[in-house]
DNA sequence: TTCCAGGAGAGAG
DNA sequence: CTCTCTCATGGA
């Protein structure tokens, strides 16, 4: 299966992000597992070859690929609406094509319950053998790996089980999420058809799920593109970079959302693994790019949204 | 060995 | 509202 127009578009970026932590590039291929399959993804210039470990039906298929990697939005001309300084410009550059996934809402809540205060990698290895031990065994070809746990499997283990696993002290958060889902109490399908403000509002009602979790879903699963999760980076690099002094969270919230606008969660992502990719991040030259726009940037936003 | 990580809850002021 | 302390884990 192949879909031919992918412009604009890296998979590369998009898999390595952060916002997925389910991919594992082979050679020059993309394994990960997407809602009970294994997909393998390989990315030649403007093309996507997948192949599936399941039967696919291909009219079902392609549209629930484009989704979930956002081929279906303008992302260009969204990017073009946030390209409001040379240092937000030179990010865009080197990431260009970059998406935001559209993933399955209870892996993602799952996931990102799983990563507070906690690293990238170890997320991964946790979400690993939460699988393993809880998920169903797929195969592909010689290639072996699991599918996300349901909320019955998680919300029926003991917090040791899950602890066995890596969790820490988030496995209690995450048992008593599942066994909501699984009580109807936490309905994953309402969330779905609300908007931001209340999918946020409602998501932070599970233990474990503050403001940044939350935004995490919502950017990550919900395509609320106003959602602006504030890690410990995201913090940093706005005091840094924009602000130049220390700040609240709702200080940079808010100086964000004006100087970004609506798709202030995409410009974030940007940010976010630029200065993962690039250790010289925040030298003297990269702080010029800001100090010679930033004034400007803002007017022109004022006067473009007037 | 100490520090850090896509933080949140509980408590105090 | 803001600040602080604690929480489990393992890689750097």
């Amino acid at each position: 299966m192949q879909i031919q127009d992918a412009t604009d578009f890296s998979l590369k970026y998009t898999l390595e992000s952060g916002q997925s932590f389910r991919w594992n590039r082979i050679d020059d291929a993309y394994y990960g597992v997407v809602e009970g399959r294994i997909l393998k993804i390989c990315q030649v210039g403007t093309t996507l070859r997948v192949e599936s470990s399941t039967t696919e039906d291909k009219t079902t298929f392609v549209p629930f690929l484009r989704h979930y990697l956002d081929l279906d939005r303008d992302v260009p001309k969204l990017l073009a609406a946030v390209d409001n300084d040379a240092y937000m410009h030179r990010a865009l550059e080197k990431l260009w094509g970059m998406r935001i996934l559209n993933q399955e809402l209870w892996e993602t809540v799952a996931s990102f319950i799983l990563s507070q205060n906690n690293n990238i990698s170890r997320i991964r290895g946790i979400i690993r053998r939460l699988s393993e031990r809880f998920g169903e065994q797929l195969t592909f070809g010689g290639y072996v790996d699991y599918s996300f746990p349901s909320p019955e499997a998680l919300g029926a283990t003991t917090e040791a089980e899950l602890l066995a696993c890596g969790t820490g002290y988030r496995a209690s958060y995450l048992r008593e999420a599942a066994a909501a889902v699984v009580s109807g109490e936490f309905e994953l399908t309402a969330v779905k058809e609300m908007s931001y403000p209340e999918a946020k509002r409602e998501l932070m009602r599970r233990k474990g799920i503050g403001e940044k979790v939350a935004d995490c879903i919502c950017l990550f699963s919900l395509g609320h593109l106003a959602a602006l999760p504030i890690d410990v980076w995201i913090k940093r690099i706005f005091e840094t970079l924009y602000l130049r002094r220390r700040a609240t969270y709702p200080e940079i919230r808010e100086f964000a959302h004006g100087y970004f606008g609506d798709s202030v969660g995409y410009a974030q992502q940007y940010l976010f693994h630029y200065v993962h990719e690039c250790q010289d991040w925040a030298d003297a030259e990269h702080l010029s790019l800001i100090e010679t726009s930033v004034t400007a940037a803002a007017e022109n936003r004022k006067s473009v949204a007037n």
